[in-house]
DNA sequence: CGCGCGCTTGAGTTAATTCAAGTTTCGTGG
DNA sequence: CCACGAAACTTGAATTAACTCAAGCGCGCG
């Protein structure tokens, strides 16, 4: 079914040309190895294999649901319009990345390509019918749910409750989720892809990323690939470790109880 | 399993002391009458029955996930904690909402009490047993993921897309998304959970829905309890219809394509 | 009766936006 | 091969939405 061969299953990424050299690959989707879901479904489930290049649509909001896609490689965005042209990114999907879980009847989203992308298409009915009869699709599917479930979670927190520079900080060390400190990785995206991502405008991203520049927290090798100094002043600092300042609303509670951002980390495979 | 009389469904709240009169349902938690999974799961699973009083605890960030809990009537919240004591709150949950579901080992988030609540807990392990074996559970606890993963999706784009006013005027609508338009609604939580939920301060609510008073958007028969005079004009002021003021960040592309907010109404039943 | 809590309102401050250049890189066509 | 133009990114200056700080009000409870 695949006469594209993988070169590397997590990511052909060139943005821009710029081929990846020996960045190290930026977060997006699962972590690979841990038998993935979307490995899972591939074995279990009938599917189709597509290409795309940067900007096709995978999906249209709006569109009846037909189809499940998984994520190959690549990388792809997932996002919302307004009708006054305003856009949100709700999340980027890497490889193992699955899209179009628990619909209720409308997709929920469009989706496009953002480097060229490998996919492979489900028809719906029939991942249910196989979830239905078999428990092995049916861990699967319910994994991959309970994996987008957490990931929404950790994005609407990011949303309600950082400000601007944490936003933005939370999103490089998640990028760098698998990039030792100190290594390059590489930022498959635009600024604008970032900023609709995180609400904030691209200068906001030019100007934090820039500023953590500065504070010695991370190094800009080029405007795609960053290296993060140390992770652990990055964390503190996305948790407001030190700046007591403005920007950041809700009520403050006696402080310091138990939590801390489960870390960029996703539960792996758990 | 119930002794408790159900002298309403889905909720006998009494913020304050002040009886809910005749004021309307607020929102919160699924629409009742659809055979909600909530329900589903009581008659298919054995749960046990416990009652709140506000500010009781019902699950813990960071404790095993041991239950799976369902919210039979008054008012929950789900939030997280910094270590520098802000607070958000993730989701309120009314009569019908599951918490716990799709846990990747961790419980994600505390819930306490708003308003005395009566919930049903369901063990984990006998709920995925039971999942596994009944095909009934099984679309029972899909249809709940699914629906909080819709539900997650919505918050997440209120607060990365929406200005601050908007998010107060969007939550308002899904408060009063079963009270027609003139009709009082009451505001169940206070202004601190609201803000916290929102990503905004006290101050930037109650100002915002004073202005929406003064605006001819909405009636203030008191602070807990409002009317919508024009759900029409508050959806549109919430899409960015108006103000193209600044505040609401994110790439202005060509404009107006297909959507709009799929509407602060949840999908029904699907 | 008075304290405390929840809410409102005003004034000043600031983070983040908008607007406006300016730089660099890359692709295209002469 | 170089020039030009577009796109992506950066940077500065002015503006503003939303925050912080600080009262002040009203109500319910002890």
């Amino acid at each position: 079914m695949s006469d594209v061969r993988d070169p590397c299953f997590s990511c052909p990424h060139s943005v821009h040309g710029r081929s990846a050299a020996r960045t190290n690959h930026p977060f997006i989707g699962p972590l690979p190895g841990s038998d993935s879901p979307l490995d899972a479904l591939r074995r279990l489930v009938p599917g189709l294999m597509r290409v795309l290049q940067p900007g096709q649509s995978l999906a249209t909001e709006g569109d009846a649901p037909g189809e499940i896609l998984g994520v190959l490689s690549g990388l792809i965005r997932c996002y919302r319009l307004t009708a006054d042209g305003r856009r949100h990114i709700g999340r980027f999907g890497g490889p193992g990345t699955i899209v179009g879980l628990g619909l209720l009847g409308v997709q929920r989203h469009s989706a496009d390509a953002i480097t060229p992308t490998r996919i492979v298409s489900f028809r719906a009915p029939v991942v249910e019918a196989a979830a239905d009869s078999d428990p092995a699709v049916r861990a699967a599917v319910m994994k991959a749910m309970a994996e987008e479930l957490n990931d929404r979670e950790r994005l609407q927190l990011r949303l309600g409750r950082l400000a601007a520079e944490q936003r933005i900080a939370d999103f490089l060390l998640e990028l760098a989720r698998r990039t030792p400190d100190g290594s390059p990785c590489e930022i498959p995206m635009c600024r604008a892809d970032i900023a609709d991502h995180l609400g904030v405008t691209i200068e906001t991203v030019s100007r934090a990323v820039h500023r953590f520049e500065r504070r010695g927290l991370i190094r800009l090798d080029d405007p795609r690939r960053f290296r993060i100094l140390s992770s652990a002043a990055m964390r503190a600092f996305v948790l407001g470790g030190e700046q007591p300042a403005a920007g950041t609303p809700c009520t403050r509670l006696p402080a310091a109880q138990a939590m801390t951002l489960p870390a960029p980390q996703s539960p792996a495979a758990s």
